[in-house]
DNA sequence: CTGTTAGCGCCTTCAC
DNA sequence: GTGAAGGCGCTAACAG
């Protein structure tokens, strides 16, 4: 592999103007910047990243850390992330912190140690002051999905009280009353803001949260399996149940299907991120938009804005939910009574 | 940040001691290795992995290239090459390629570039040519869904005809005569393998091939939808439908099924890949199993193996296909005629 | 505009 | 078993 010495003596100039037309920040006279060009390409010249790295203490690397690589969830988010660095030539990579706090705080350090420019987390088991100290340190850190007062500005997240809110209250305008929950992790914030949500529109109606009504799943589609089965087996009247994750909602709805309740005749479902697979069953999921791949996005700017200093990007860091109403809710008017 | 230098004046030893209780190669008497270790836990003492990298001329780091990084493919995939690679301290850099030539050839200069030991590819839009070069030259790669048969050593891959294969046989043993196919693109191999298989089946049980009934979709829902449309568009006699993916299955079954067909009493499908979503549909998609992650897996240890010469792995390259049976697939003779 | 010269933090012979 | 010293390939002042 051709050095910038080789390319520099073919070239017939010095190591450092070499280093300049690579990357042309000081200015080198078009001569003698032809020649250095064509000696890279005689050479197939192609700049050690590692020796510039240690040389510039600049890495051009960003670490991302997301709970998982698979499911619907996070795809979206590494798609922007890595689209948005790698069109400004950094590099992304990845770890897996799989919602447990030892492998997310390992998975931080290895990052860390990698030399990574700043780091992407979307990290659910640590705790906010671990989040706080590590903001603090020399890499920069932005968190997408969580919100923390004090470092607020390093936050991309989604309003998801408000998107819980939302959810509840179209089922309830709907005019149902014996309304069931399933709940995410209570352990992550997003779950226990959705269904805080959910109960701030059950009091506005006047319906009384009852937690027999409630159960605290996974996210997961057999998580959302697992949750009807519990919810019919209460023998309780339900017309309606509120799903936190849309992966859980189409879990519930096959229960139902299967012993044979009819959605939304029988009982409506609304579900939660939009996901794209619920848009194709039937019948198609109503459900609360979670624009994950642009806060993915927003993170990717931010991180360009603050570390690489590109100024032509804005960043914003609050994001709204939005109501996609499809077929799986409808009004309780025309529903058969269970 | 505490470099070697800094442990080794603490310890009152010498940087290269540093260095080998670091890389424990070389022996080094207990004491002064407590010693060391005392040092780098005062001064939180993390090794610069750029550095080490330079100068070892290894980055720990493997380059990992997918068409995309979100649908439900690849994340499985992603999944068990990260583990692998992180439970052995390397770094995954990801790239994705989306299916497009330049963008998949730029990807792989920018891994080579960033100095990766080893590059894990699931390429598709190139020719076997350039992989052929790719693979002579200095950097090992291993090819994931791709066969070619002068470097096969490094591919791993699905026995994608035989699961073409399986899939159609398993529909005409169930009496099905009129039987649709929705193929995957066709500029890719697996794609084509899946068709071929289909048509040996065809062939098998004297079923004749008709061109009508095939349909070039892009193995995306929508690809599926738009599939069916046009299939049903053909007002020919459709008992069963062979999809080339789960995805396209999911989109077809949904355009069926708001046409008011029934699924399988109308209208027989199968899918391929076994990817999780549609096991909680109604009706549970019968399918091929894909073992991606297990290909992924593989992949991992290959270069593992070959790379960084780990001897516990054993590596397999070549994967059969499976049949999931489970309900969207009925006998002909209990089927309405439509 | 261009060349010279120190390092960046670590690994790795080579001696002792 | 341990220390000294020369790089790895490149960047970044500092001169000129």
């Amino acid at each position: 592999m051709a050095t910038i010495y080789d390319v520099s003596v073919m070239a017939g100039v010095s190591l450092a103007t070499v280093s300049r037309v690579m990357n042309d920040n000081t200015k080198v006279s078009d001569k003698t910047k032809q020649k250095v060009l064509d000696a890279m390409a005689a050479l197939g010249y192609r700049p050690n990243t590692i020796a510039q790295s240690l040389a510039s203490n600049c890495s051009n690397s960003v670490g991302v850390l997301v709970s998982q690589l698979d499911g619907p969830y996070y795809g979206p988010m590494m798609t922007e992330i890595e689209t948005a660095l790698r069109t400004a030539n950094k590099h992304v990579i990845i770890a897996a912190g799989h919602s447990d706090e030892k492998q997310e705080k390992e998975a931080v350090e290895f990052l860390l140690s990698r030399g990574c420019d700043a780091l992407i987390l979307d990290i659910e088991a640590v705790s906010d002051e671990y989040l706080i100290k590590l903001s603090k340190a020399s890499t920069p850190v932005v968190f997408i999905n969580r919100y923390i007062e004090s470092i607020k500005e390093r936050c991309v997240y989604l309003e998801n009280e408000l998107g819980g809110y939302m959810a509840t209250q179209y089922i309830l305008s709907l005019g149902h009353k014996d309304v069931a929950y399933i709940s995410g992790p209570l352990y992550k914030l997003d779950a226990r803001d959705r269904l805080k949500g959910h109960k701030r529109a059950l009091q506005e109606y006047q319906v009384p949260f009852d937690p027999e009504l409630c159960f605290e799943g996974n996210f997961r589609e057999f998580g959302g399996s697992d949750a009807m089965e519990y919810l019919l087996s209460r023998n309780k009247p339900i017309t309606a149940v509120v799903c936190a994750s849309d992966q859980m909602a189409s879990g519930a709805i096959s229960v139902c299907l299967e012993r044979g309740l009819r959605v939304p005749d029988d009982i409506s479902f609304i579900g939660y991120d939009n996901i794209p697979f619920p848009q194709y069953i039937s019948p198609k999921l109503s459900t609360v938009n979670n624009p994950i791949h642009e806060m993915g996005k927003m993170a990717a700017r931010w991180v360009l804005q603050q570390v690489y200093n590109d100024k032509d990007v804005t960043v914003e860091s609050s994001f709204q939910p939005e109501l996609f109403i499809r077929d799986s809710a409808k009004a309780i008017s025309t529903n058969h009574d269970n």
